[in-house]
DNA sequence: GTAGACATGTAACCAGTTACATGATTTC
DNA sequence: GAAATCATGTAACTGGTTACATGTCTAC
C-alpha cells in the first residue's frame, strides 16, 4: 500500500524521503497520517529490491538523462524539475537522499496498481488506487470503477438486509450509524456511476 | 480496536467465538471482514488478562440469546447440567468456548470506550465506539460527538485549501476523488450536527 | 551560538492478515 | 460414511505505529 503510494509519487517526479511524506499527507487521503518509522525503511526496502535509486541530485542538474536515470515518460518534467533544481540549490543535497523509481519499480507499481492483485473491498486501497488510475488502460480502469461499484451494491444490500433485520434490537446511535452508512454508500454508487459514465463516453464509442 | 469490540458485544451476551465472528462480521462495519486468526488470539489474551472468562453454559442455561447475568465466573454450578442439554444449544457445547465479559473487563472496556484514550480521527475507532456510546455518560457522549465534528470540520478545511491549491495539477481522476471526499466529510458533518442536537435536547437541556 | 525546521534512520512493538492443522457435529 | 458446516487454534508474515537517536542547515 505505502509502496504503491511511494512509487507513484515517484512516477511524477524525484524526491527525498521528507518530502515524499509531505506529499502523502496532503495529497493522498488514505495516506495523512503515514510516519517516517514507516516511510523510510520502506525506501530502504524499495531500494534494496531495485525498484528506486537514490540519485546524486547535482550531477543530475546538468545531465538531464543519466544512465541510471531512464526515466521513461518524462512527464512532469519542467514543473518537477524546476522543483527539485530550486530546493537542490536552496539546500545542500548532501543530507538528502533523493529517490528516482526505475523501470524494475515502475513494472512493480503497474503489478501493485493492477485490479487482478486488487482489493476493491478495501477502502483505502480502493482510494488509493483511484487516485493513479490515469496509469491504467481504460479497459482496466472501466473494470476497475466496475468492480468496485459492484462490491458497493453488494454491500448496500448486506447493510440494507441487517437494517430490516436486526433494526429493533439496535439502540439509537448503531441505527443512525448504519443508516447513514446505508446513505454514504448510495452516494458513493451514484458517484461511482458517474465516473463510469464518462469513463464509457470519453473512452471511444 | 478488536478487544474493544470484542468486550462491546460480550457485554450484551455471552458469546462463543465462532457466533462473535459471525456478529463482528454482520453488525460492525469496521470489522467486517477479521478473521479467525486474529479473533481467537484476541479471545486469549483477553481470557489471560482476566477481562473475559470461559463460562460453562450447560449450568447456565439459555443465556445464550438471553441478556447477561452479572456474571463474575464463579457461580458455575454442576448439579442441574444435564437436565438444560438440550435446550439450551442445538449443539453441544463441549466444542465451543463460551465467553463472559468480568468485571476487569468492563473496566478494560471502559477505558478503551473513553475519549481520552481515544482517536476521532481514525474513522474506524470512531465508528466502533459509536457503535457502544449507549455507554458512555451523556456528557462524555456529546464531548465524543463534538469532537469528532471539530476533526471533521479540520479535515474539510484541509481538503478545500489542498483543492484551491492544487486543482490545476491534478488528473481528473484525483479532482473528483478530492471533491468526492469533500462531499462525504460535509455529509459526515451535518449528520454529526443532528446527532449532537439529539443529544443536547434528549440528555437534559 | 542557539532555536527551530529539515532530514534520516533504528528498535520495539502492535494489530491485523493468510495459510495451515485439527477435530466435532449434523445432514443426507 | 461423506460432505458440509461448525468450531478452535497456531505459525509466519505484513504493514503499519511510537519513541528514540542523530545530525544538518537556516535564520536570528
Amino acid at each position: 500500500m505505502l509502496k504503491l503510494a511511494v512509487l507513484g509519487l515517484l512516477k511524477d517526479q524525484q524526491l527525498h524521503g521528507y518530502e515524499l511524506k509531505r506529499q502523502l499527507t496532503e495529497v493522498l487521503g488514505p495516506f495523512s497520517s503515514v510516519s517516517f518509522g514507516s516511510l523510510y525503511p520502506a525506501l530502504a526496502r524499495l531500494e534494496a529490491a531495485g525498484s528506486v535509486v537514490a540519485v546524486d541530485v547535482e550531477a543530475d542538474n546538468a545531465t538531464l538523462s543519466g544512465p541510471l536515470v531512464p526515466m521513461t515518460g518524462s512527464m512532469a518534467g519542467e514543473a518537477a524539475a524546476y522543483r527539485t533544481r530550486r530546493s537542490a540549490t536552496r539546500r545542500s543535497a548532501r543530507t538528502r537522499k533523493v529517490y528516482a523509481i526505475t523501470p524494475a519499480g515502475e513494472q512493480i507499481f503497474a503489478e501493485l496498481l493492477d485490479v487482478e492483485t486488487g482489493d476493491v473491498d478495501d477502502d483505502r486501497a480502493f482510494t488509493l488506487k483511484l487516485a493513479f488510475c490515469r496509469f491504467l488502460s481504460p479497459e482496466r480502469r472501466l473494470g476497475f470503477l466496475e468492480l468496485r461499484r459492484a462490491h458497493l451494491v453488494e454491500r448496500l444490500a448486506r447493510s440494507r438486509n441487517c437494517a430490516r433485520a436486526r433494526r429493533e434490537r439496535m439502540d439509537s446511535y448503531t441505527r443512525s450509524l448504519i443508516d447513514h452508512g446505508t446513505e454514504a454508500t448510495e452516494h458513493d454508487i451514484s458517484w461511482l456511476d458517474r465516473l463510469i459514465a464518462i469513463e464509457r463516453q470519453g473512452g471511444k464509442s
